[in-house]
RNA sequence: GCCUUGGUGGCGGAAUUGGUAGACGCGCUGGAUUCAAAAUCCAGUGAUUGCAAGAUCGUGUGGGUUCGAUUCCCACCCAAGGUACCA
């Protein structure tokens, strides 16, 4: 009875599929487990061996988890909208719906081939209606919420409209634009409604924006950065140009804290975590505004503040918490933004209770001696003060917040300074610029704009204009990628104006340079040179002055980053170390009214329009230019049919391709485009949604996949909560995995789903690498006298090795080649003198690896007739002792290499539970490793051996005499094993324990069921079709599994003796066998007396012996 | 540059808290079976040296801690991935 793998597992892939095996209900006594795979995109190609390895993982997982008792979700569905099908469809006229279609129907059946346990009932694909209903309704969530930074999470923007009609929106918190004017419930109420709509659309979280991007013509659409190359697109070469554009954006830097912190509470690979971390790029510093000089003349420094050994003695006289005070400031404490307040805070000679600089507003429980000098003190400072007894606050802590709320209102602002006269007053001429080291404020010595700030051309001087503009230009021909790839230019111009320093009034020159980005921060820095490298080596080039303000630090060769330097020669800072310098610096900041602290981060939000015809349509129709959500229950709106996907010709989106694309909002259907009237019929957004849209929550749709009612049932959510385990790819590190978590958050404040991180831990696989074969192309002119055309000439890899390095190498291998060539050759090579470079050129050529044998010999006659190589139909192969021998490279497994492996094939030839295990077997999941199929004959030897164990006299039997002791360990081992590799993510070093389980039992000779029924249920999660025949076979009615996984048993594997390991000097020996029940002293009297140890020593005397019962014994000496 | 992960035979890779380095598989060598081959089975296989018993070396490099280090510490080298004038 042969081991009949493609019948045994047709039969039960079809037995699974009938009997619904794997489908998961909502409903359950059972503990639920949520395995996730990343669902895939349905390409053309199909799957290669490489897209099943982590599906191969998660399926062993889900198998295990059924056989522990829980109720497992194991789904999977396709990610089906973008740009394969489309562009396919640009070129064949082919809609994208159907090319798509096909597609999935071929990874159905390579999926089902290899015999995943998937609950294919729940199966979703976001091309299709029914789904993108949902992805459209949660964007309309979007745009009806703002993020409150107060309650830190999203809010509806109703509650914005509610406040800013009774008090405007000067006490608002929220996540918005950075150009919000403050404005009263009197002004909010006279903007017309579209002003309004303008100004709410700066507090959604997506929104309409204004956005440079990179237009291509040409191709008709936005290219990303990196879809750019010198200037032009990298596909076709078409001009590129930068253009604004209308396009929505997601508000994500909102969720940017949390996005953070999240990051702490999930099991999730620490590189990921990193480049989310760097991604998001949080750095803590503070915002400082410059006055720009009106006539390049300075004033002698402002008042001197007290020093720190001056505020230290204040600090003494700050009294303990009095408890008014402290329940006053657990209530103040909470308050974030421009209401945050500090207390104990220094002013002046004062302390003060509380303060909230941003408003001026102090607050200070009444009582004290010298109230009557604070108050006057505070209040000529341009202070609000409160006044509150300790009573009032212990008493109604509640009125008392409600009257510090109201008193914030209305902030006195501080008087112009006599300094200002020297300055320009209005607003558009201050440099506004964020440091993380507002502590060195005192070493700054220039400024540094980008060369596009706004700034610039007002500020230039008239003898510098010509050299500024000359500057301008010639950066603005280089892209934003080219100036950051190259850091080693140091440019700049100055532009003849000044700064005034804010705390000494000294001259600051102001300078534009490229190594300032006009898109980070403020496009804007001061520059510190003898604290920040670029600024030392740009002050070092133009020979600008480097002031020193660290206490002995020498700092004549390069700046100092160091933050633990003490900063000297600054005034009210000296002698602080940089952390309590920085703290000071902002509170100083901030009470001048100049700056505030400050979080920046690199995070941007995230452009959310396509240009593109296969994606998801938005629920938008456009008002006297004002974006309209169509009420969710008009949902989904269908992607409209288009003549043609491309762009149309006055550079309109596809959609623009679609005569029936407006929407009535009397009959609330899509209508046809003549029918717009504005007035009730109003065109539709033509943009579509970008490819992460539909997977930033279709985990939670696999919940309840078929709800049509809502995104899934808020029971199905609260079940089955998040994924426990979900596998894919790190590529999505800062694509999909960012915006799903940001998504989740979203929904999460909206009540949507139960938990803000929706998956708990999640695995990297590795990626399998193709082994590409390459033949070389001799370059060498090899055409004879008369000039005609040359030969095409293919070198095998040793001989071209052999060429580079000497050109007499070819005379001396004569020997292995057939004269034809040789003569070919040599006739060529003598002709003329040639030089090394010459004749040594070689162009590496994709051989497809099907062509190629196991000993890297290449297939000639098939690469010539291979359909791909018209080329080289007539090409001569220089062939030694007979034989092509190609070079091999590991790359990306891709089709335009020639390098893919198609798991197809290996299920026909080896099986789908061989290739489950091989790939296993290959290594760690998480590592990256080139395919090689040399050793999946021995995995499919292993399964054969596995077979034979339940085979007697070629016939299906197994005796039910009881197990050996042996038998019996090697069973009970192999479970533990089994049961820590899983637990570990160690599947590679479970297939090896099942070898040696096998190994064991086939020499131990055992047949019995009580061994091999456990065994094959052990086995089912790795190879479920063979294990599923086997229990079968055993008996069994039911599907192995619903069976129970073995238990194991340590009693089985105690041992009475150990084979000790005797070292000398920590180098092992030899070793003897003794007894466990042994002390420490029998064992070594039993070492020291052996008669090998007693060689080893010849006759010298042990220094110590080590003895570890159980382990080892060690004899120094 | 910075961050992260890794570096072990001819190859893929094992080695749980420091305790017999190289499990398991491939490949290779020899043998059995066979008319022959495939398939299967048995034995061997880190390097050097030796007839052998054995000895010496050996987990990227150099140090350190320890009775004992692939494992812990320090410095460095190399590779892969991410990221980059981020102020």
């Amino acid at each position: 009875m042969q081991y009949n793998f493609n019948e045994i597992e047709a039969k039960w892939q079809k037995y699974w599929s009938d009997n619904q095996i794997f489908k998961a209900e909502n409903i359950s006594d059972k503990p639920k487990f949520y395995v996730l795979d990343m669902f895939p995109y349905p390409s053309g190609a199909g799957l290669h061996v490489g897209h099943p390895l982590g599906y191969i993982a998660s399926d062993i997982y889900a198998r295990y988890k059924r056989h522990k008792g829980f109720n497992v979700l194991h789904p999977q569905g396709y990610d089906s909208f973008g740009l394969p099908a489309e562009q396919y469809a640009i070129q064949t006229g082919q809609h994208p719906a159907k090319t798509t279609q096909e597609n999935i129907k071929t990874y159905r059946r390579q999926l089902d081939q290899i015999g995943f346990s998937f609950d294919w009932s729940r199966e979703v694909r976001t091309s299709s209606p029914e789904y993108y209903k949902w992805t459209q309704w949660i964007f309309i969530q979007l745009f009806e919420s703002y993020y409150c930074n107060d309650t830190d999470q999203a809010r509806p923007i109703s509650e914005l409209v509610e406040v800013f009609n009774l008090e405007g929106n000067y006490k608002i918190n929220a996540a918005a634009d950075d150009d919000i004017e403050i404005f009263t419930a009197q002004v909010w109420k006279d903007y017309s409604d579209k002003q309004q709509q303008e100004v709410l659309a700066k507090y959604r979280l997506t929104f309409l924006s204004e956005t440079e991007v990179n237009w291509c013509p040409q191709l008709g659409t936005v290219l990303a950065n990196d879809e750019i190359v010198n200037g032009v697109s990298e596909r076709g070469g078409h001009p590129v140009v930068r253009k604004k554009m209308k396009q929505w954006s997601m508000r994500i830097t909102a969720y940017a804290q949390r996005l953070l912190d999240g990051l702490e509470r999930i099991d999730w690979p620490q590189p990921l975590k990193d480049s989310q971390t760097n991604w998001i790029g949080r750095s803590q510093g503070a915002m400082v505004s410059f006055d720009v000089l009106q006539n390049n003349s300075a004033k002698a420094k402002t008042a001197k503040k007290p020093s720190y050994k001056e505020l230290e003695e204040l600090k003494k006289i700050r009294l303990d918490f009095s408890k008014a005070e402290g329940l006053l400031w657990e209530k103040l404490r909470k308050k974030k933004g421009s209401t945050k307040y500090r207390r104990k805070y220094t002013l002046g000679d004062y302390v003060t209770d509380f303060v909230c600089v941003a408003k001026k507003t102090i607050i200070e429980i009444s009582g004290k001696e010298d109230e009557n000098e604070r108050i006057s003190f505070f209040e000529k400072k341009g202070f609000n003060m409160v006044q509150l007894s300790e009573k009032e606050i212990l008493e109604n802590i509640n009125s008392v917040i409600s009257k510090i709320d109201i008193a914030i209102q209305f902030p006195k602002f501080a008087k112009k300074k006599e300094s200002e006269a020297l300055v320009f007053n209005d607003k558009t001429h201050k440099i506004n610029v964020f440091t993380t080291r507002p502590d060195t404020i005192f070493g700054v010595s220039f400024m540094t704009l980008a060369p596009e700030h706004e700034l610039v051309a007002k500020i230039v001087t008239d003898e510098q204009k010509e050299k500024i503009n000359n500057y301008i230009e010639a950066t603005a021909k280089r892209s934003e990628r080219e100036r950051m790839a190259d850091v080693k230019t140091i440019s700049g111009e100055f532009t003849g104006a000044y700064a005034m320093h804010p705390f000494n009034g000294k001259k600051i020159p102001i300078w534009i340079g490229d190594y300032v980005l006009a898109s980070y921060g403020t496009g804007a820095v001061m520059a510190v040179p003898c604290g920040d490298q670029r600024d030392y080596d740009f002050a070092k080039h133009f020979d600008i002055e480097i002031p020193n303000i660290f206490q002995d630090i020498d700092i004549s060769e390069h700046a100092c980053e160091d933050k633990s330097a003490v900063i000297a020669n600054s005034d009210f800072i000296s002698g602080m170390p940089a952390k309590k310098a920085i703290k000071r610096m902002v509170f100083e900041l901030e009470e001048k009214g100049i700056g505030k602290g400050k979080i920046n981060y690199r995070l941007r939000d995230a452009v959310f329009s396509r240009q593109r015809y296969w994606g998801e349509p938005f629920p938008v129709y456009y008002k006297e230019g004002m974006p309209q959500m169509i009420d969710a229950k008009y949902l989904p709106i269908r992607l409209p049919e288009v003549e043609k996907y491309l762009p149309t010709k006055d550079g309109k989106p596809p959609l623009g391709n679609a005569t029936t694309w407006a929407w009535c909002t009397k009959t609330s259907k899509i209508v046809d485009n003549d029918k717009i009237n504005h007035t009730s019929v109003f065109p539709l957004e033509l943009n579509t949604m970008p490819g992460w849209a539909g997977s930033s929550w279709y985990f939670n749709r696999y919940m309840d996949a078929n709800n049509s009612e809502a995104l899934a049932s808020k029971e199905a959510l609260d079940y089955w909560q998040d994924v426990d385990l979900y596998i894919g790819g790190s590529e999505h590190a800062t694509g999909h995995l960012l915006y799903s978590r940001f998504w989740q958050k979203f929904l999460f404040d909206k009540g949507v789903v139960p938990v803000d991180e929706y998956a708990k831990k999640l695995i990297n696989q590795g990626m399998i690498l193709g082994t590409s074969a390459f033949v070389y192309r001799w370059d060498f002119k090899n055409a004879d006298e008369s000039g005609k055309a040359k030969k095409i000439i293919f070198v095998g890899k040793d001989l071209m090795e052999k060429i580079i390095k000497e050109r007499s190498s070819i005379e001396n291998s004569k020997g292995n080649f057939d004269s034809e060539h040789f003569d070919l050759l040599n006739a060529s090579l003598a002709k003329k003198d040639v030089s090394k470079n010459e004749w040594s050129q070689f162009t590496p050529i994709h051989a497809d690896v099907s062509l190629v044998n196991a000993s890297n010999e290449l297939d000639v006659e098939g690469f010539k007739n291979h359909p791909l190589n018209k080329d080289y139909k007539d090409a001569e192969f220089i062939l030694e002792n007979g034989k092509y021998i190609v070079g091999r490279e590991v790359e990306k497994m891709s089709k335009s290499k020639y390098n893919v492996v198609n798991p197809d094939d290996i299920c026909a030839d080896y099986g789908a539970d061989t290739l489950r295990l091989y790939e296993m077997f290959l290594g760690p999941l998480e590592q990256a490793k080139p395919w090689n199929t040399a050793g999946i004959t021995g995995v499919q030897g292993f399964l054969k051996k596995l077979w034979k164990l339940y085979i007697v006299n070629d016939s299906f039997s197994v005796s039910d005499k009881k197990p050996t002791k042996e038998e019996l360990k090697t069973l009970h081992k192999t479970i533990k094993k089994v049961d820590e590799d899983i637990a570990n993510f160690s599947f590679n070093t479970s297939v090896s324990s099942f070898m040696i389980a096998v190994n064991e039992l086939t020499a131990q000779k055992c047949n019995k069921r009580a061994i091999l029924e456990p065994l094959a249920v052990l086995i089912s999660p790795y190879a479920p079709h063979i294990a599923e025949e086997l229990w079968n076979q055993l008996g069994n009615k039911e599907s192995v599994s619903t069976a129970k996984f073995p238990i194991f048993e340590a009693k089985y594997l105690i041992e009475s003796t150990k084979t000790y390991p005797i070292s000398f000097n920590g180098k092992m020996r030899f070793t003897i066998e003794l007894s466990l029940e042994l002390s420490k002293e029998e064992i070594e009297k039993a070492v020291m007396t052996h008669e090998k140890t007693q060689q080893q020593l010849a006759g010298r005397t042990p220094k110590k012996v080590i003895v570890v019962p159980g382990k080892i014994v060690n004899i120094v000496g």
